[in-house]
DNA sequence: CATGATGTACCACAATTAGTTAACTTTGAA
DNA sequence: TTCAAAGTTAACTAATTGTGGTACATCATG
């Protein structure tokens, strides 16, 4: 079974990392709590896959700094290097799913 | 419940579109294949909404021609991008899971 | 503490998406 | 068939990711 996490659990930390709302809309403040869970996702899958940052990154042809943004939800990714470093570099199967 | 689409499904319709695996590598092969199938999937929703593609684009601020390549699976959109249009446009749940 | 391994931040540039406009094509209803 | 609405495509610009490289920070452990 696939692990899926609530934007809620972030919103705090979010809180603490960026600041209340205020400046920015809600819709962008969704879009960096959901960066921050993928992230979260990322860095569990390629700690239980016993993976370094490097490691990973040299499977996907990618640097290590970049796995270290992505996985602080720092940049917003596109969907083809979300399955590439899931699928190619972790073996994982990433599902996106409309409810 | 939500709709979970295979990959294998429109595996067919892709070589029609794009030709037989030669050039490309199976990477990037997947990656059209899966931007093909959320194309697919916002169609559904969009149709099942009863918008018109001009409608959906109001919604988020865009414009129609940018929703139609999207649906047809011509550009490989950001995380951001397809929260945005499920979510704000469609108010529809987006859920990605690693399996 | 000292050292090496791991992870993060910053800066710069290339490649690609996001977004617009406008023309063209398809569809469907009168 | 005609016409308007809906959808597709191309061309182009602007914005941002993707990427490399380097320096810095953190962590674990001898």
């Amino acid at each position: 079974m696939g692990k899926t996490k609530s934007i809620t659990t972030f919103e705090q930390h979010l809180k603490n990392q960026y600041g209340e709302l205020g400046t920015e809309s809600r819709d962008q403040f969704e879009a960096k709590a959901k960066s921050f869970i993928i992230g979260e996702m990322l860095k569990e899958e390629r700690l239980h896959a016993k993976l370094t940052q490097e490691e990973l990154a040299n499977k996907i042809g990618a640097k290590k700094s970049y796995i270290s943004r992505i996985e602080n939800g720092k940049t917003d990714i596109q969907l083809s290097t979300l399955y590439r470093i899931f699928e190619l570099g972790l073996g994982k199967r990433i599902t996106v799913s409309v409810n």
